[in-house]
DNA sequence: CGGTTTTGACCTGCGC
DNA sequence: GCGCAGGTCAAAACCG
């Protein structure tokens, strides 16, 4: 039994590094502290495999965007030396609205609630990971969603930094839309970049100026993907 | 009944 | 050329 609420703490998410191919796929990989797998980003996604990775004993789950003609797709798992932190990586850019069930008013430019209500999540039921995970229907919400849950930490935490790059982010929530400045296609021979808060490994000289974006509140992740995608003029 | 999750097998690519 | 690892697909089962 947890000590502590079922609510799930999101205490950070990284947006560590976005891939852009000539295909015009996009890369971004979120880092967040969190008893549950699943960040529910509003829209739906269908499991359609799970694999253990090798150095990583926590399996690693793969998922793709329900919605017809969309071909996102993204990977969850969790980080073997922190059970806590979970990495998703979203690969692709969505060619639909959000299916939100709740702000059919929302219009361009107005920035969605960053978590849908827990009814509008992506899956009935958590893994059963060995953890103390909670339905991330009530407990993505309510970490999402719910702004006095967890105070200041209602808000994301936005990182985007070139591939591989890896940056403490700080309790507080940053957004920082930034290009990448280029990868190499490879989407076969990708390899993840390292993804460890706290660990040293930014070069300062590459650490993007972050921008106050945070205390507006929480940004959705469709959002930020179509920020990525206007940078990039996809 | 429809949609989603689960699990195993298969295929592709990369490295040695 | 072989082996390893990662990723995807398909079929069956389960839940709402």
């Amino acid at each position: 039994m947890d000590s502590a609420t079922p609510a799930t703490a999101i205490n950070t998410i990284d947006i560590a590094a976005l891939t852009w191919t000539a295909v015009r796929e996009a890369r971004v990989i979120v880092q967040t502290t969190s008893d549950v797998d699943i960040l529910d980003d509003g829209y739906r996604w269908r499991k359609y495999g799970q694999k253990v990775v090798k150095g990583n004993p926590n399996p690693r789950s793969y998922y793709k965007c329900t919605h017809p003609g969309c071909t996102v797709r993204k990977h969850v798992e969790r980080e073997s030396n922190d059970l806590k932190s979970v990495i998703t990586t979203y690969e692709g850019k969505h060619t639909h609205e959000v299916p939100a069930v709740r702000h059919p008013n929302s219009g361009p430019g107005v920035v969605p609630p960053a978590m849908p209500q827990p009814n509008s999540g992506i899956h009935r039921r958590p893994e059963p990971a060995p953890g103390s995970l909670v339905p991330f229907g009530g407990a993505a919400a309510a970490g999402f969603g719910s702004p006095g849950q967890l105070g200041q930490a209602a808000g994301f935490s936005f990182r985007m930094l070139p591939n591989g790059m890896v940056v403490p982010v700080p309790a507080l929530g940053i957004l920082v839309p930034v290009q990448m400045a280029g990868r190499p296609p490879a989407m076969q021979g990708y390899t993840r970049p390292v993804l460890h808060t706290g660990e040293a490994n930014v070069n300062p000289a590459a650490r993007p100026v972050l921008p106050a974006a945070s205390a507006n509140g929480p940004v959705a992740y469709q959002q930020l993907m179509g920020r990525l995608s206007q940078d990039h003029q996809l």
